[in-house]
DNA sequence: CGGGCTTTGTGAATGTGTGCACGAGTGCCT
DNA sequence: AGGCACTCGTGCACACATTCACAAAGCCCG
């Protein structure tokens, strides 16, 4: 092992695309394929291929001019720099509607996240098993967090607890929060939040499709013409 | 009504935070609060206050100086701004784990994104009932979507089924696709699709917190303790 | 009615991300 | 061995986003 533990950082925007690249290479792993090029992932990805060069680049020059670049290798590059050598155990707090979808997905394991524990602060929710896993009541959450080793914690609870179920997480140590609830959590800078917001994400595609129906109604006042533009 | 029909474009960024204003104001106008100033919003949005000043005055100058933006007038503005001043009924395709939990989370309709309908290419599904919408199938999309008048489409899909649902919903009519399934869709470039995908987010976390071990090892190298720097 | 206090709206500076264009390697074919 | 075709890696210019800083505008009080 080469002792370059200075990595450059990565920039967010990269971040976000190497999870993408990663499944696609996967993907192409098991078709077979052992080699590809910027070109051919930028078009399986939907990004400029210039992207996906300058992207994977942040991890070093792993590419073969003139070839492209070995499927698997990249794919370990990536494991590696994502931090996905090893499992990270996430702990759910809600039991609902949510949350049992969640547990009971079964993605997450598959993935290298398994669920380490779900909690919530009903207690009739408490014992039943949802996913092979069984509800505990929220109070023994920061146990399952240093038991576990648990990181990161899903909060999948209504809006109005989310807040109390973020402090709980982070005083049991959890360090990244990944949010469900349509509500802007505050907590310490030092905690990694993303949300996953239904509402958020739905009223932006409606403030384009509002935008093109003004569009074509202007669209209509010039030419005459009803029909969408086709690609 | 004045005819300045030609509203300048607001930048993308700006887009994806005024329904997180449009929540906190709601909020905010239920607790009878009636006039507020950026830096309170801001602080509530967990931003930048000039930032919250400048997302503002792309829907036009509706602040008054010294005293901050009337709260109600402010919600009607954004609503207008995002298409929001009527609902936008969706089309779920995928009526399984998340489909399901989807539709039974009632989010949908109170938010104004009622469930037009729900379909599987299951027939085993199709009949059963989620939160008051009958499952049909698959071949009923595009009756649904036209009579209905959808413009969203939801895919929740598994992975390997995603491409063919977005394939049927752009046939069917539908021009904004919210796609839960962990696949990059190829769709025509006039339609509008967002993701939301699980996997992604938490392997960006991982990302995180695999650098924070990296770096607390430097740490501990560099100056011999172990605990984290505090916020 | 004027001065002081507050808060908006926005120009300008800075930071981040994207995409082109091309030099520099690499493999293959003759 | 030399030339050719291909593809990576990256400098550069441009576009987009964020943040600062301050003049302009409004309210309140004496």
């Amino acid at each position: 092992m080469a002792p370059e533990r200075t990595r450059r950082r990565i920039p967010d925007a990269t971040v976000a695309r190497l999870p993408v690249y990663l499944r696609i290479l996967s993907e192409q792993s098991d078709e077979g394929v052992d080699s590809i090029s910027s070109e051919r992932l930028a078009e399986l990805g939907g990004v400029n291929a210039a992207k996906v060069r300058k992207d994977l680049s942040y991890l070093g020059s792993y590419g073969t001019r003139g070839v492209g670049y070995e499927v698997s290798y990249l794919i370990y590059q990536i494991r590696r720099e994502l931090g996905l050598t090893h499992d990270w155990p996430v702990v759910i707090v809600g039991a609902g509607n949510l949350g049992q979808a969640l547990a009971g997905y079964g993605g997450f394991g598959a993935r290298g996240f398994p669920v380490a524990g779900i909690v919530d602060i009903d207690v009739s929710k408490v014992g039943s098993v949802l996913g092979g896993v069984r509800v505990r009541h929220i109070d023994e959450l920061a146990q399952i967090v240093n038991s576990k080793r648990v990181n990161i914690g899903v909060v999948a609870t209504p809006a109005a607890a989310a807040q109390d179920a973020a402090d709980r997480l982070v005083a049991a140590g959890v360090t990244s929060i990944l949010n469900f609830a349509p509500v802007v959590l505050g907590v310490p800078r030092v905690i990694e939040v993303r949300k996953v917001d239904l509402a958020v994400e739905l009223q932006i595609l409606s403030y384009h499709e509002q935008r093109r129906a003004s569009t074509a109604l202007r669209a209509v006042a010039n030419t005459g013409t009803n029909r969408p533009a086709s690609a």
